[in-house]
DNA sequence: GTGAAAGCGCTAACAA
DNA sequence: TTGTTAGCGCTTTCAC
């Protein structure tokens, strides 16, 4: 059915090796003989099989990524821009979904291992990692992405959470808000502590106590329905801080469940930055992450790893970014602070 | 490095047939041999080469899935579906987007068949499907989703997109709209074309001209930028419906941008159905497609085909459902008729 | 039920 | 520069 490179070496009067070379570029044919390769294989339609070819030559032409969640849009981003970075290099992309559960993981992990691939992207489901094992004794490089593990020794690419963390809790406080709910998914992921640890430090700064907190799971169900069992008894909060996509949908659905107006009873500022918080009344303050550049950045280690270089390990701490929309606005009762911030801290705020 | 089936096979003191015989479940093989060849695996940490297997036994164990843009929703969580679906036969998933460029299109889908996979999942980025040449080439069962060609003669899934259209219109027109915006993203696709169809015939129904239309192209930003546009001289309109989830976006982000509140001045009706559009206020009404289903339907149809069952080529048409929320609400100066229709369709309405 | 051997499509080492 | 040959890791005859 489909042509192997035999039938285009007969048919273009000339040897295996040579289609290879041709296709491979790994030596110089003569101009005639390319032309004649060339041209056999298009009138019988052959490309390559990289499945042989990688089985031959040692080397994958095709890189791994598992990731906890392919409904969650952050991750699918990081995926489409690593996929748009891969192809630059002539790589292909496999996938797959963990589902937030670290023995999917190791099962999907395996399988994508088993087709040998040039690297690995992985977004554990937990802080530990536990099938990075796997990778190791495939011995090929990898980076983890968002999620670092505790103690890991490895090339990662995350943002900077306590910063991301400040710049949060520093706006918030500067428009002269005390009562703040703080709303993570988990405190179990180490990113979402450090995003908590830099809420207070600025608290502390200021010398508040801690902010409430409160886990209200991976997705936006769950998120909801614990919003709306938190919300019952509280009437305090005069500002919600949500540190995932999911965290910030379900504190939205909770408030509007129960008729509190978004800004003028209470702020609401999110994490991750997606059109529709531009497009929805009031649009989102919101910290933004490089989701683009982290999957370019991620990329660019690998290559450096698959081209054998000898780099040191090393995390990687992008910046995110503070938006400010109308979703936040100065705390009612509490006569705002004419900045932000003061702690010397600048939070570099841009509205989008 | 990794460890191959004859070094299993030589700790196991085996031939590679046997190892082979006890991973792949070809050929029954004694149960004390079972379980030193699983010992020895496991101590070595083997796993079959999924490529090299592949290339021997003919038979591939990874789909292609060509989608338009990994950064729309709808795209990827289409992939999800078919990601957990797959899973369940032992299969991978190998991803590229063609970034709605034919030219991309050919050049991505030629690298993903390169690697022989069992089968391919597309969704074009245009209704001609021009690179279907090369699918049919390749020789692999492939489905079409969501945007099928015009004169297709092949597997699809779709939802009944007529259907769909009518359902919005008339519960727009049941509200007592009469001057209805319907906000399409290009009319160069099939399935945007038929929801207008359907749109149109209720309107042709009840005695009405055509609705104003716009087409607003594929993405949020020139979403945005041509509504913006569009209003400046708009004054009538009292609903709009848009027909994919980024013109959703751009009609509320302008409408807000020009300080129209939703429903009381105009009211919004939505496509695809998002966590955000439930939690955002008001919460969107909106034409929710079935897209885990739709995965569902596209990986049956294919593993069919790849157990090489001869069945006829169909189009499944799935249904979408009508959220209503309340984003829409009776016409301003019309008083409203009490039912969604008056032609003897009913709108399926849910509230979710 | 098992082992030996051939070969899937390709590339790399070696001769010519 | 080109052809020939061997072999990547696996599955599948074919003998036993």
């Amino acid at each position: 059915m489909t042509a192997s490179i035999k039938d285009v070496a007969k048919k273009a009067g000339v040897s295996a090796g040579t289609v290879s070379n041709v296709f491979s570029g790994n030596r110089v044919v003569r101009a005639d003989l390319v032309e004649r390769v060339r041209e056999a294989a298009r009138e019988l339609g052959y490309q390559p099989d990289r499945a042989a070819s990688q089985l031959r030559a040692g080397k994958a032409r095709i890189v791994a990524a598992l990731v906890p969640d392919l409904n969650n849009p952050f991750f699918t981003s990081l995926i489409a821009s690593i996929e748009s970075s891969l192809r630059a290099d002539g790589m292909d992309i496999i996938v797959a979904s963990s589902n937030d559960d670290p023995a999917e993981e190791r099962t999907r992990l395996a399988a994508l291992l088993a087709w040998r691939p040039a690297a690995l992207i992985a977004i554990p489901c937990a802080d530990e990692f536990a099938s990075r094992d796997l990778v190791d004794k495939a011995g090929i490089p990898y980076v983890v992405v968002d999620r670092v593990p505790h103690l890991f020794e490895g090339d990662a690419v995350t943002v900077d959470n306590p910063e991301a963390g400040r710049m949060a809790a520093d706006h918030l406080i500067g428009l002269g808000h005390r009562n703040i709910v703080v709303v993570a998914s988990t405190m179990k992921l180490r990113n979402i502590r450090e995003r908590c640890e830099g809420i207070e430090q600025v608290f502390t700064d200021h010398g508040l106590g801690r902010p409430t907190l409160i886990e209200v799971g991976l997705d936006f169900e769950t998120a909801s329905e614990r919003l709306a069992d938190f919300m019952e008894g509280e009437r305090q909060a005069t500002a919600f801080l949500a540190l995932t996509n999911f965290a910030t949908l379900g504190v939205l659905a909770s408030l509007h469940q129960r008729g509190r107006r978004v800004p003028e009873d209470v702020s609401v500022l999110g994490f991750d930055d997606y059109s529709w918080m531009r497009a929805v009344n009031p649009p989102l303050t919101a910290i933004r992450q490089p989701v683009e550049e982290m999957g370019r950045m991620a990329w660019l280690r690998l290559r450096e790893r698959i081209a054998g270089e000898d780099v040191p390990f090393s995390r990687m701490r992008l910046n995110c970014k503070l938006m400010v929309r109308t979703s936040t606005a100065p705390a009612v009762g509490s006569p705002q602070t004419d900045r932000p911030s003061s702690a010397g801290r600048s939070a570099p705020a841009k509205t989008g």
